[in-house]
DNA sequence: TTTTAGCACTCTTTGCACATCAGTGCTAAA
DNA sequence: TTTAGCACTGATGTGCAAAGAGTGCTAAAA
């Protein structure tokens, strides 16, 4: 009671470790007597009880029922990634894996970003993700066209995040290289600098009007337009590696694993959850700890990509509660600042390498 | 015995029909005398246990175990399909939910296939997907570029197949319009018509040494364009309503699912399956008729999407054996030729929905 | 005051016997 | 050829006892 205000005695943060540590290993709860056999605590498994059930009453632990060994509480994994989480080494072979693995050199953020989440899902054997965040802030930039033929052109929007985004518009009129030059002059000085939300009647018809006899094409283009800044400020969720939650027993449920299907695919959830984050540390989210209620017996972790001072990105996995956090989040940490240094080297030569 | 060589008496026909039924609504094993009464057959059940055990050493049925019910088989399935489907009347409401869910017009390929499956998915209530089909013979039919600033751009390419792919370049050295023009024409007149495989070191050095000064860009270039060919190669597939599978105790078993799951991530088996089919009917894959060993114990329905003579697509379901095969089938089919048809019409107007 | 041994207690798991039930195959009569 | 009847089979469910794992508590030891 006493030690509630700061911190826990030594010996029992050396037993919650143990806990935590034996229970990821092998996912059922864990005894008194076992903490005793497998760690270097020289006391009976009697002492253990007394801490364990102090440790329970404190909610760091939780007992499944009356005669089960115990269990780490969300608050336990909480403690333990906090405090209690000794630096990971890295093996060599680890380190060389993940050069390996990214040393494809791509140009494009999407690109970097996915390979990134595969080899995370590769290393870990958790369901890795790719996110790129919301962005509500975002504006248009500037906007360029390109002629494919007299029916279809090409729309490229670069937007003040620095994306780039192209749409491929197929018109109903004859276009050619005039109309289009107009109608890109015309975008240019009427949305530059706008959100989409600054998208409104007005604005078309001062659009249209300087459109002329093309002004049919005005409609088709704003609706280009206005999906394309959608896009931008919803943000995108790729995940792949889905089949490894199924080696863990706590997502044997159908309902609870429909559930979390439903969330990675409807990609709210997750977005909202990653979306706000600075720096570019590590965070891990455990349980419910977030107001996202689906994630409810899942740990998130996640790492935030940035590139010249702005996040453009994270890269994370997700997994069971007693997930492998040294594991994982020094092979994040690691494979993050890869990234990142991938992104700050504005696309490095790599010469001779094509053949 | 003898009607093996040429289908099978009205009665067993009848019979079959029946139990398929019977099955797909209840999931489990059917008897025979559940199928005396709820069918319009006037004999009694041991007639229609002699009947199911013909059916049975014909391969038509399975028995779980000798004192269970029923299950047909795939080849049960399969003459289900292909011979004793009824046209199953649409309703209006479902014609009506289609048309609602389709009329938002888009005009990339891409889009409406995605927004199809998911409709697919919503209304048949299994996983939907959609497949863009690897075609080998894609050969570059010309280039653009448009500059974004002076260390970025954008490659244009225009594939023989009518698709339109745009690739975001960051160069090392600065580019200017000059330098764009002149690797746009050099790239034109060596590359077009060209396939992936048609590549060569050769290409690449007069490449390079037409570009002179700026023949660093050359292999940046010649990578994105390189990737973008094999992506146009290698096609794609995107699945939604993954959480859909887990509705059918067919799919509970957790290795099963972790297969399928892995099936349709690594994508290559469903694109095989899908990737050579020509006409614009529906097609139906029960079990494992085709080589792919994945989809064992599941069904595989699609419909190819044609524009222009081509097959440029197909959307499709996937799900449990005991699948509503005349739901999905109409479903398809109907949803297919809406979506041909919104091909077909390039891009119509739409006037005064954006508002 | 802290630690430990010991023991009773609780709850889950497992195995087994038993009854039930659905559905079959077969035989003999209609 | 069809059908009623019946014995048979195998899955499923239930009750119960035994085993096992782990706890909490008490009293003695350090």
């Amino acid at each position: 009671m006493a030690e509630r205000a700061r911190g826990l005695t030594d010996r029992k943060k050396q037993i919650l470790k143990a806990i935590v540590e034996a229970h990821i290993r092998g996912g059922e709860p864990v005894g008194s007597k076992y903490i005793t056999q497998s760690q270097q605590l020289t006391c009976s498994s009697a002492t253990i009880r007394n801490e364990m059930a102090e440790l329970e009453t404190m909610g760091y632990l939780e007992q499944p029922h009356t005669s089960a060994g115990r269990v780490p509480s969300k608050q336990g994994y909480r403690f333990y990634v906090d405090a209690l989480l000794e630096e990971y080494a890295m093996t060599a072979k680890e380190i060389a894996q993940i050069n390996q693995l990214m040393k494809v050199k791509m140009s494009e953020l999407d690109q970097i970003l996915d390979k990134a989440s595969k080899v995370a899902t590769t290393l870990t054997n958790y369901t890795g993700f790719a996110i790129k965040p919301r962005s509500r802030t975002v504006t248009i930039r500037r906007f360029e066209t390109a002629l494919i033929d007299e029916k279809s052109f090409i729309l490229i929007l670069v937007a003040s995040n620095g994306t780039v985004k192209t749409r491929n518009i197929l018109t109903e009129t004859v276009v050619d290289m005039q109309v289009l030059n107009r109608l890109c002059a015309a975008l240019n000085e009427l949305l530059a600098e706008r959100a989409a939300s600054e998208i409104n009647l007005p604005l078309m018809m001062q659009l249209e009007s300087r459109m002329a006899e093309d002004s049919l094409l005005v409609g088709t283009v704003m609706k280009s337009i206005y999906e394309v800044l959608s896009e931008l400020d919803s943000g995108e969720l790729k995940v792949n590696g889905l089949d490894r939650l199924l080696q863990y027993p706590e997502f044997s449920d159908a309902a609870d694993l429909g559930e979390l299907l439903g969330a990675l695919e409807r990609k709210d959830d997750i977005l909202d959850l990653v979306s706000d984050v600075e720096g570019d540390r590590v965070n891990v989210v455990i349980g419910q700890e977030s107001a996202v209620k689906v994630i409810n017996n899942s740990t998130v972790v996640y790492r935030p990509i940035r590139q010249g001072g702005r996040t453009v990105g994270a890269i994370g996995v997700i997994g069971p509660l007693r997930m492998d956090y040294a594991r994982v989040l020094t092979m994040l940490d690691s494979l993050g600042g890869n990234v990142s240094q991938l992104l700050s080297e504005p696309h490095s030569g790599e010469k001779g390498e094509e053949k």
